[in-house]
DNA sequence: GTTCAAGTGTACTTGCGGTACAGTTGTGGG
DNA sequence: CCCACAACTGTACCGCAAGTACACTTGAAC
């Protein structure tokens, strides 16, 4: 009955990344400093330097819990899709749905995207940080491409476009949508945008 | 034979100025330290606070020149690429396909785009700051929708969708594709997404 | 009742961002 | 010719944050 063994209450650990991860978002990650951190969570410099031996471990963990949690989200996001409908074209339509009002459903908007932002600061970090931010944009291009082939199966495409490009094409409306609604102070921009590569997906297999 | 009058050669302060905008674009403004951008221009400190007052000033002027550069680029690629065709739909794709080319020639790829740097760092700026990037991304919706309407009024809309988030999805596309390639380092990565937005621009107005 | 994870407390070093301000230099105008 | 001004240089200083070091405490599990 053990396992982690955590400790009292909910993880320290996790409510540092927590504080972290929203100040990075906000400001970047030189700029977040280790005092407001501490400070947040209510516990000391000691406390902090117990989980992550320096700024850069905590630079690490922050990113590989971010690209876990992106990657449930969206299998369990897509998964549900699919279950709602056998075809493949409309579960991925339906999926996309369902992701653009999961967006507009946030209160505040969306928070940013770790990715980005870490590719904005990338001379701060070691080669394993950006080891992993490559590895998640490519996973998800993996992801999107196996679901656009297993389209692309059943469908002619009336539009010729690569299909990694389309893939990609996600993320890059991602990322470029959570900026645009950042810039603009429309949280409901991104979503838009969202539902525009779903206009544009449903185009290249269903024609217009 | 004055007017400006700056000095012997080379403003100093653009130099600090070009130092700044690729560093910023490398770490992040924080982690941009004066002293680097003074090393690297060759000048003392008391020479960059004669031209800057302060940090926050350099970040404003680093902006409002971003900005004012991009909009002379727009300018003079469509202009050139209307000039090259009557029609507002063609001249458009034209467009598309010069901005495409010129991105696929850059040899390290795309530096990178402030708004987006200053975005995800927006804690750092002022409120003067902010305007100036919102302000920015609205003229860039403002700009792309003018020619999309040009292009509405001659040619029936095959997929229904609106101008302002069809406008959006090119600096959308162009601040993703740049986080696209930056994460996967794949300088081409961009200019195939620019295209991809054509793509669609194209199916939108002229059917599959 | 001891052991171990998960912390606390205190003290210190280093470096950077930023301030302040007096002094210097080259050039063009009167 | 020299004076004014833009464009700097030199020096000195402050406060904050990152990071180090290490001795100590506390609560739960076995």
């Amino acid at each position: 009955m053990h396992e982690t063994t955590p400790r009292k209450r909910g993880d320290t650990r996790e409510r540092i990344l927590d504080a972290a991860e929203s100040a990075v978002l906000e400001k970047g990650f030189a700029s977040t400093s280790i005092d407001e951190l501490i400070a947040a969570v209510g516990v000391t410099k000691s406390g902090f330097f117990y989980h992550f031996k320096d700024k850069g471990e905590l630079a690490r963990a922050l990113l590989s819990r971010y690209v876990a949690r992106e990657n449930v989200l969206f299998d369990e996001l897509f998964d549900r899709a699919d279950e709602l409908n056998e075809d493949p074209l409309h579960g991925f339509l339906v999926g996309l749905k369902m992701l653009a009002e999961m967006l507009a459903d946030l209160p505040n908007g969306h928070p940013g995207c770790l990715v980005a932002a870490y590719c904005y600061q990338d001379r701060l970090f070691d080669r394993e940080v950006r080891a992993l931010t490559r590895q998640a944009v490519l996973g998800w291009r993996a992801r999107f491409r196996k679901r656009l082939e297993e389209i692309a199966a059943r469908y002619p495409m009336r539009v010729a476009v690569d299909l990694d490009d389309l893939a990609d094409m996600l993320s890059v409306i991602a990322d470029g949508g959570i900026i645009l609604s950042k810039a603009v102070h429309d949280k409901d921009a991104l979503p838009r945008q969202v539902m525009l590569y779903r206009d544009f997906v449903r185009t290249v297999f269903l024609g217009t």
